[in-house]
Formats: C-alpha cells, structure tokens, sequence
DNA sequence: AGTTAAGGTGAGCTATGACTTACCAAGAGA
DNA sequence: TCTCTTGGTAAGTCATAGCTCACCTTAACT
C-alpha cells in the first residue's frame, strides 16, 4: 500500500463490518430494542459463536453498544458509527451530484456544438 | 440462509463495494472529475487489471459511471447509488438514535428506583 | 495495412474471513 | 457448593475476494 487511504471512514472498519450479510440482519434486528447474545442467534441461520464474533466486530467499528446485565449481554445500536458513515456518505454525494451536473453541461456543450457545425 | 436480507440496500453490494480500500481509493480519486483507467491505475499499487475489475465491481454498484471517448474509458461517481445508501445509513442512524434514547432513559429510571429504595 | 495506445477478460495463486466444534468463565438459583 | 444458563475464545476448515500475468479487442495515427 503505497497510497495513505484518504480521511474517508476513519479505517474504514464500519464499511466492513457492514458488507457482511449476518451482521446487517443482526443490526437490523436492533433496530427496535436491544437483545441479547442468545435471542439474536436463535433467529440467525448460524451458531451463537459466530454471532458473538460479528457482535465483536460490529462493536470495534462503533456500529453497536454492549450493556450486560447478569450473564446476559445486551446490543443495541450505536449512533456514533452510523453518525460517521453518514459524513463520509454524504460528502460523496454531494460530489457525485456536482461531478454529474458537470458532466450534463459538457455534453450539452458538445450537442451545442455539433448542431452548429452541421 | 433461512433468513430473507430485510430490505437494507438493494442486495448490499455498494457496501460490499465499499468495503475495500482500493476502491474507497478510487472513488476518491473521482471526487473532483472523470477519469479514465489509466490514470487511476498510475495512482495506485496494483495494476491496471486490478483496477479495472474494481471498476467493475463499483459499476455493478452504481456507485460509478462510464462513457467512453475514443479508446479512453472515463469513469465519475454516480449519484444514484450512493442516494441509495445514503437512505440506509440514515434510517439506521435515526433508529440507533432512538433506541439510544430510550435506553437512556431506561437507565435514568432504573437509577431513580435504586435512589428511592436506598 | 501496420503499429501503438488504452482497456477488458480469463486462469491461476494466495491470503483472509466466515463458519463450526470444543472448551472455558462467570452469574443465578437450588 | 453444585449446576444450569449465558456467552466469549481458540483452533481448524473451506470458500472466496483481490491480485498478477498473459492474451484479445478496438480505436487512432502513420
């Protein structure tokens, strides 16, 4: 890796976590309450280790929040990961709409120019 | 998977696009104008392959664009995918808000009862 | 027509990430 | 204290994503 990866995503960690299939379910059963560990992997078409691991890493990449209670582990979402993704989102938005609106006027430009020419 | 993706992003393949740096990288580079392969591979540690399949996987996400001129092969952002994620992140984001909130005041009331039974 | 520039595609290699099984730790309740 | 519940961790397996090299196509220029 020659090239510093760009302010972008801090690491890019969130973008990662959230390319995996499983732990976009996980999130999305999030949405409403938090759950535990075990009622998040008995609705999942995998092993409760493999969502403790997803769990993990949805949690280094800010997208998620662990609170135990007794033996159990509660997840719910966490604002600050989605929070930073929406920045990063959002200001590659706003680029692609002014690069877009750019390249419109060129070719409208260049029928311009065609026309006059013929 | 027994589990049907919930309606999320479209299949997710622009986070799964989005997951790598390489093509964080690219992108970045079309923030301010088209660009053909060429020169994007210049920029980069890896050849111009590489470089062209990672187009295709941004293509394939409609998180680029591409018109051609010639034999050149201009590639720029494309406003439509990166809409599109825009919608997910932000409803993720309004949910994590208010489960947080509610969790908040979950704890708030569970703090005024240990007050009260002291 | 021959040649150069630009770029997509296919085959093959390798590293890594998502999974499973087995095991360990720690609260809750008898 | 024994045990049942809940969950994290380690080790090993397997599939696949990203890379390179070699090759083919197409447009531009002599």
């Amino acid at each position: 890796m020659t090239y510093q990866e760009m302010p972008a995503v801090r690491g890019g960690s969130a973008l990662v976590a959230l390319a995996d299939p499983t732990r976009r379910a996980l999130l999305d059963m999030l949405r409403g309450r938090p759950l535990p560990v075990g009622e998040l992997a008995r609705q999942l078409p995998v092993s409760r280790p493999a969502v403790s691991q997803h769990l993990k890493a949805l949690k280094a990449a800010h997208l998620v929040h662990e609170h135990r209670q007794g033996t159990r582990h509660y997840f719910s979402l966490n604002p600050s990961g989605f929070a930073e993704l929406r920045r990063y989102v959002d200001s590659m938005w706003e680029n692609a709409l002014t690069t877009f609106a750019a390249y419109v006027s060129d070719q409208q430009d260049i029928q311009r120019t065609r026309r006059r020419d013929r």
